[in-house]
DNA sequence: AATTGGCACTCGCGGTCGGTGAGTGCTGAC
DNA sequence: GTCAGCACTCACCGACCGCGAGTGCCAATT
């Protein structure tokens, strides 16, 4: 075995046993731990150049040594086998996933799991609205001339928006609203956005005079909620994990847990993995300052798309926010086993 | 002033010194902060006093004094004068919550806004839906043989609801579903639930035969929907307050982040508070223990209800939770005040 | 050129030890 | 009932120190 590939076994070895210790790791203790099959004064050596290259530092003198960014950066990269499942896990999945009856439950579900599995504070996004189809469209009067719009997505997603007829304008009768509801539906027809703004569009001009201001009105608001911009669904758990290591987040966690509340900075975090494309497999991983947030700059974020099974392209992603200091193998490989569930999960709502 | 008030006084100070420091505090400190008009000494019996009483006890023997449960108890009991909200409070109200389209909306806004005035971990309940009139009934045919109901009650609240066909059965075409939906809103028309169950239940008999079944299945599931004994929708802000003093959590915050996320146990504390009824006033404190749940020992929960103005009844609650030293009657004031302004936006959707 | 044993050195950690001061309870005088 | 005085307790803080884990370097070996 050459001493370069050497040295990257004393790196995984380091990550490995700072993740589980959460302690420094020193010369002897690597050897006994690990069959290195050298000596500790030659791994003080490799040690030296690893942390000559930026991988590992000291905190102090007289210390062991821990993984810098750029170490778990070059761990994940091309040192971790990603960790099989446990059939225990696998069965968790899929019990837990399937019993799911709506898409509601089947996020909240899988926003549980996660953080179960991991042991570490979840994030599930929606499916985004912009990459749904429309399957279904309600018109419904309420009272006080204001009239309910329910949006149903091929991906099982149900969205309510309200517009409010303008003064004076008197509320459609019954078969006006069959008439909206009917037209409305025939123009959506399975379609996705852009197309399907303007076929709803077209809607207003064919419909009875009484009701065109109506219908302009639906499908502007419909073309809207399908066309925003920023996600605006998502859904956590597992804040609690983050207290079990309080030590890596040494500014103390508020500033994790208030980026956690600040569902902005989680979203656009999202988006950031989705723009990046995947490279490198389906599992993305950001670690520490490489997300970009200062007040998550000692976290790290293990994210993964879901989407139609076959289609290539991502519905939403989902993932989990934890320490740098985390299992990155077992974690990248729950989220992206959860990953594919969803999917599945997501898919046959066809 | 009788030497019975004086103690009073001095229980008062020493709450509200605790509340701003977090330091037990003694005597001296105490006639320096407060205009008690004795000296130390006297102090000193009086928190022997009190001490014997069991409202306050110290730490370690030549420490300072704080509050114990019972003198909380106490303080908020008698003691307390609701602190009026700065007007710019008041504002922020206000414009933060009238500007919600949505129910949705609100309670996230308020949901947020109770957190930021209060510093605090904050809990909003959604309307109850046993209390809640139906205001319509939507049902949409779905592909795969199910049909999704809508329900929408009168306090704003959308719930979808699926069904699914027994095998073999038809889809109803558009006249039946059209006819279905009609005869559901007949029904409904404004009714709460035991009678609304009655009118939903007749609709199977009075609908053509080969929609009997689905009728009858819609009918079940919106009862069921509307008789859940568990409310079961629940959002939740400012987590990371929680995190300010984490020294009041001595087994540190994560059985109080915990609790947060087991929703289940905020529900039934929250039914706890309600069954109790409003003996003191609309807002109701559980101090420590009395919450009876050992992991929130040390944590209070204030809780107010809201509902539609005039009529007495409760639609749900929302509250606030932080650690047994907080400032109560600030923490009062705002709760109260922010559902006095929820009670007025749930209330026009009449 | 890589490896290794030896060795001096650094430095965080944990424990001991007084000194300081805040705070108490008690007592006796007013 | 109030209060000044006083002895007492005890957490906190800084100083000091020994231990030991861990390092870097060097010279010898393969």
């Amino acid at each position: 075995m050459s001493t370069k590939n050497r040295r990257l076994d004393v790196l995984r070895a380091i990550v490995s046993d700072y993740v589980s210790t959460q302690e420094p790791v020193g010369s002897r203790a690597l050897v006994e731990r690990h069959a290195l099959g050298v000596s500790p004064a030659t791994i003080r050596n490799d040690m030296a150049a690893l942390e000559q290259e930026g991988y590992i530092a000291q905190p102090h003198t007289s210390a062991g040594r821990i993984p810098t960014d750029a170490g778990y950066r070059l761990f994940v990269d091309h040192l971790a086998a990603l960790k099989a499942l446990s059939p225990a896990e696998r069965r968790a999945i899929e019990t837990f996933l399937f019993e799911a009856v709506d898409l509601d439950d089947a996020v909240e579900r899988t926003v549980r799991l996660l953080a179960q599995l991991t042991q570490q504070a979840a994030v599930v996004q929606y499916p985004s609205l912009r990459r749904s189809a429309l399957r279904h469209l309600e018109v419904v009067p309420l009272a006080n001339g204001r009239v309910m719009t329910v949006i149903i997505t091929d991906s099982g997603r149900v969205e309510q928006r309200t517009v409010t007829l303008p003064d004076g304008a008197a509320a459609p009768d019954e078969a006006e609203v069959a008439d909206l509801r009917v037209r409305f539906n025939v123009a959506a027809a399975g379609r996705r956005m852009p197309e399907l703004g303007l076929s709803l569009r077209a809607v207003p001009d064919v419909v009875a005079p009484g009701v065109a201001e109506l219908a302009r009105q639906i499908a502007e608001v419909v073309v809207e909620t399908l066309t925003e911009e920023v996600e605006d669904r998502l859904v956590m758990a597992g804040h609690s994990h983050l207290t079990r290591s309080p030590l890596d987040f040494y500014h103390g966690l508020q500033p994790v847990l208030e980026a956690l509340e600040e569902q902005v900075v989680l979203m656009n975090l999202l988006a950031d993995v989705a723009s990046e494309g995947e490279a490198g497999g389906d599992v993305t991983v950001r670690i520490g300052a490489e997300n970009g947030y200062s007040p998550l700059a000692h976290a790290s974020l293990v994210a993964a798309p879901y989407g139609r099974e076959g289609t290539g392209d991502a519905l939403a992603y989902l993932g989990v926010l934890g320490p740098t200091r985390m299992d990155y193998p077992g974690t990248m490989a729950a989220v992206r086993a959860v990953a594919r569930y969803l999917s599945r999960f997501v898919s046959p709502l066809e």
